[in-house]
DNA sequence: ATACAACTTCAAGCCAACTTGAGGTCAACG
DNA sequence: CGTTGACCTCAAGTTGGCTTGAAGTTGTAT
């Protein structure tokens, strides 16, 4: 049983957001001491858990589908199985991304949107489906 | 040359998201007809690789920072080193996290979150820095 | 007992990244 | 020449994911 302060320190995550996240119910607290909010230690896994998904480039919904509100253990296979399967999609195209940024850095063409080389590596990633959007957000301030 | 509308089929990126882009600088239009915008074929690749950077988890100031304004072909390297190390970190944690998933599919445990083979996965991405988040935004809609 | 820090609630604010809507303009077709 | 429809601009609205601020409540230290 630990406090939201300490849960903060210990994950890094703003009181603030933590509380928005058992708002939403990705989290929950089990008590109150005065009206102190208490936490299992079981959280901190789960808050890694979020913060791997958001990554991923989930949304909190999304995630909530995922790992489920918490005493609620029913993961669906099939769920978990499709996202499993996006990941790897996203881990194809950022390992293109990724060694497209590698190969600027090394090339000396004039234009790295016309070198060939450039061209093919991102011709990998090109050719999938339609692409999403994501955005990284700041870090905690406890306020 | 082509107009938006093209452009928009072919990437898949709504017309208006595309002045968007326009208009924060990610793209630009290299004429007219009429009023109505024409650009160069470059500009695939140019989206390509945003839809990817995005999909990378960067903001669409840091994907300017990355590939520039068009026309400015001065990509920073050490920015671009970066960038590349910021991705392979992401990659990490992303596979640690589909493996996560890929267990928890076949683990039978009653919670997941105590499954010690479960945790030993999570604590590889668990012990980065701080979290980031990231969030997929809708489909082109074409307003 | 009183002060204080650390929490609480709740509503409002904020930012990125777009979308939507109203109203305007143009080229091309009949 | 007129109308049609695809584009245009610009302002305002939307959504997700929080943060911030004001005002209230506590346990603990003095």
């Amino acid at each position: 049983m630990i406090d939201i302060s300490e849960l903060s320190r210990l994950s890094g995550f703003s009181a603030s957001k933590l509380r928005y996240y058992e708002e939403v119910g990705l989290i929950r607290s089990v008590g109150r001491r005065g009206l102190k909010r208490l936490y299992e230690n079981e959280v901190k896994a789960r808050i890694s858990l979020i913060a791997l998904a958001q990554t991923a480039g989930f949304s909190l919904l999304e995630i909530k589908e995922m790992i489920g509100t918490e005493g609620t253990p029913d993961l669906k296979r099939s769920a978990l199985e499709a996202k499993a399967d996006a990941i790897d999609v996203t881990i194809r195209e950022l390992t293109s991304l990724r060694d497209g940024l590698r190969h600027v850095m090394n090339c000396t063409a004039p234009s790295h949107l016309e070198c060939p080389r450039f061209q093919r590596i991102m011709h990998v990633a090109l050719t999938r489906k339609r692409p999403g959007a994501a955005k990284r957000r700041n870090r905690p301030t406890n306020g």
